[in-house]
DNA sequence: TCACCATACCTACACTGTAGGTATGACTGT
DNA sequence: ACAGTCATACCTACAGTGTAGGTATGGTGA
């Protein structure tokens, strides 16, 4: 079963998860712009081009990325209501972006692919459909979750890292943007709370439009 | 005012404007990958450090795609009611995605900044506060809208650009995920009208909540 | 034992953003 | 009209990026 020499001289062999999981950390640690092939193979003691024997391309990294969190994350999985859905579902991406700071970002850059996420949907559509959504709406319901739950966990991942999603309002005069600068100091992520009941405010309107 | 031997030469003078309009039809023509400055620089017939006394660094000119767009966008910024700026914002980007299927993805890349979204927020805190939202509600209401924003204008430049923003289900077994293989071929644009209705049903309950 | 094959390595390439230093030509004050 | 200043464009150079092609090595299955 050792593949090769590397296993037999202790050292843990190369694997496509090791490389991920080096990967993740990493992005945490200094950011997703600071994840470099070369980088990675260094903190692993290895050659950079050795990594292309489980690996693709660069670009299949930061794919893996948003798999291996997708597979930390728990994502809803079993039937559920469509409001416990959707709650869940926000809560899962919230408390996975204050866990990888750094490696959330992999989100805004590669689509969400792999079946960890189409599983979820699954059970969303059909806790949807059972609502009395057409599968069209029920896929427009799902896809507005998601892209809210992309939302508060940037906001999470951002606040988590020091930073600030919004404006450099320092920079606009307040005179003219008063309301703007009114909200100075104010604790950003306390607008996801809003974003998720309005959220589910609208997908219950929606629902009781459809004839219940 | 002629400020070198450039204008003289017949040659338009290198300018952060130049450099930000090439930059931008560049983005929609190859991808904002594909945007760097030795391919802005060949492009404008100029050295590539030259590009350095208009521009502060990379980031900056993908700052500046932003900020152009932004200006370019016919974002609400005269009053009106909240649900007029809603529909009105949420189009303009739209139909923003559409004329820059490229450009468009600097928005995921660097956040939303400058004068232009600035002043269009402004006129909608006053709105969404009139409606009688406190100002952190209005606050968050305005960042949900800034999101879905986002998301429709993102799902729109994908289309336009011949992508697919979901997962690439083929790959998923259809037996496991019957609802998931029931939308192939769905048009995804369709899911961002339900997205804007479930926003605005959503944001109405939110407002009917706090007291009319 | 021997061929096979997966793996890790080496070298090399085209390309990226960026720093430091220099020439040129247009403006300004005398 | 001339000298000084300044902005601008250029050149050279560097460290770092992802990636292709070829080679050595050592465990595996016949």
């Amino acid at each position: 079963m050792t593949v090769n020499g590397a296993r037999l001289r202790g050292v843990a062999a190369l694997t496509r998860e090791r490389i991920l999981t080096c990967a993740v950390a990493m992005a945490d640690r200094d950011g997703l712009d600071a994840v470099t092939l070369r980088r990675i193979a260094g903190e692993l003691g290895v050659h950079v081009t050795s990594l292309y024997n489980h690996v693709e391309t660069r670009d299949a990294i930061t794919d893996g990325i948003v798999e291996a969190l997708l597979d930390e994350a728990h994502l809803p999985v079993t039937p559920l209501g469509w409001e416990e859905w959707t709650r869940s579902f926000l809560s899962a991406m919230d408390t996975l972006a204050g866990q990888h700071p750094g490696a959330f970002a992999a989100f805004s850059h590669r689509p969400v692919q792999g079946p960890r996420a189409a599983a979820s949907f699954e059970v969303a559509l059909g806790a949807f459909g059972e609502a009395g959504l057409s599968p069209q709406d029920a896929y427009g319901a799902v896809k507005s979750v998601a892209f809210v739950g992309l939302m508060v966990g940037t906001e999470r991942s951002m606040a988590a890292r020091g930073q600030q999603l919004e404006t450099a309002m320092d920079e606009l005069p307040a005179e003219s943007f008063p309301r703007f600068h009114a909200l100075e100091g104010h604790d950003p992520t306390s607008a996801w709370s809003f974003s998720t009941e309005t959220l589910v405010a609208g997908l219950r309107a929606q629902i009781a439009a459809s004839g219940h």
